[in-house]
DNA sequence: GCAGTCCAGATTGTTAACAATCTCAGTTGA
DNA sequence: TCAACTGAGATTGTTAACAATCTGGACTGC
């Protein structure tokens, strides 16, 4: 339970952690002790503390005070929905924005990571397919909107959280592809259609 | 410049700022010194960075990695199009919840937030104003689902940085009584037709 | 004059020690 | 028996000192 070293400033810390709770590396109703974090991670208490806060915000984690923090009761179904809907409406807004003022080089970046969602896929690692998943989407919502990056992660990684073990990536990579060819052909009904089939 | 005391807490600290950055307080591109505002507070930088780390992942601050944070730059209006929408989805399915399940009490605790609304209205105190106007919405939700509350926080906050001077008062207090007073009869169609129209 | 270097002060980032609080098992007393 | 108290250990909350980095201006060599 050591050397997740080369990981030393906030960034890396967070993006590991929502990657251990998106695969739910994390129990439930239990505490998530701040110590054990430090040593993992090879920092002290501080720098992990900013991390937690910040997943805490996101609505991964859940804050009680003096105690700590540990993962976030699931979604009710309803609430689930409306998390969709509000990602759905960002990210629509987003993909528009991309297709319109794409350059060649974003949609060649586009392609490397469906290339490393497919490799993901292939190699049937959870963890990888995930932060890939992810990944590409956020290309296109962190390129139209610097603003709505953050609040988009926040909904997906609650999103995701619940349901979708991602357990079919056949289906998985199968979803991608026709979004992306959909974008780099800058056909802006059949993106968003094949978004909305994805997400929801 | 100092006794801001008797907030000692985290989320004091943190109410206090974002207040100050509704009413505009703090000047856009010019950074935010935490030793300042650990003196404002009577306390070291830590719970400062907390509440600065946290404004920041809401959107209403910027950060630069050693230079510390500063007012995030405005939203565009189709940005803000999409918060507006988004917040609305959200809000209208706690007000939904919301009339369904409320209790005595807490319609009666909404009145009471309405009154203070109106007073802060009467005594034309901008911060007043625009913390009892939030305050209002927020206790909808959060009885309605704690899952949403910060991520709904985080879009009011953003969403009334950029325009909203809030400057008809006589509006304010009167958009908020059709509300309330559609809660309280539990006309959830009215009180949707309302919200609508005082959020957008 | 001017591009480049360097240094001092200011500011953020990190750390370890300490304070405050919680947990829980053991004890007490009715 | 069992509810209430107690205290030691564990954990979070806060602080001040230190390290790393940035900023701006003075200096240097051309």
């Amino acid at each position: 339970m050591k050397f997740d070293v080369s990981h030393k400033d906030r960034e890396s810390i967070c993006n590991a952690l929502r990657r251990d709770l998106l695969i739910g590396k994390f129990d439930f109703e239990q505490p998530i002790r701040e110590q054990k974090l430090a040593e993992r991670f090879g920092t002290s208490r501080g720098p992990i503390r900013d991390a937690l806060l910040r997943l805490t915000q996101e609505g991964a984690l859940v804050y009680e005070a003096n105690k700590g923090v540990r993962v976030n009761s699931p979604l009710s179904d309803a609430e689930r929905n409306v998390i969709v809907a509000m990602r759905l409406r960002l990210e629509k807004f987003c993909l528009g924005e991309f297709i319109r003022d794409a350059k060649e080089l974003h949609l060649h970046q586009l392609s490397f990571l469906l290339e490393r969602l497919n490799l993901a896929c292939e190699s049937s690692s959870l963890p990888e397919v995930a932060e890939s998943d992810l990944a590409l989407h956020r290309y296109w919502v962190a390129q139209a909107s610097p603003h709505l990056e953050s609040l988009w992660l926040g909904l997906s990684v609650r999103m995701i959280m619940k349901y979708s073990r991602l357990s079919n990536y056949k289906q998985v990579i199968e979803e991608h592809r026709k979004i992306v060819f959909a974008i780099i052909s800058r056909n802006l009904d059949e993106a968003l259609f094949y978004l909305e089939e994805n997400v929801r």
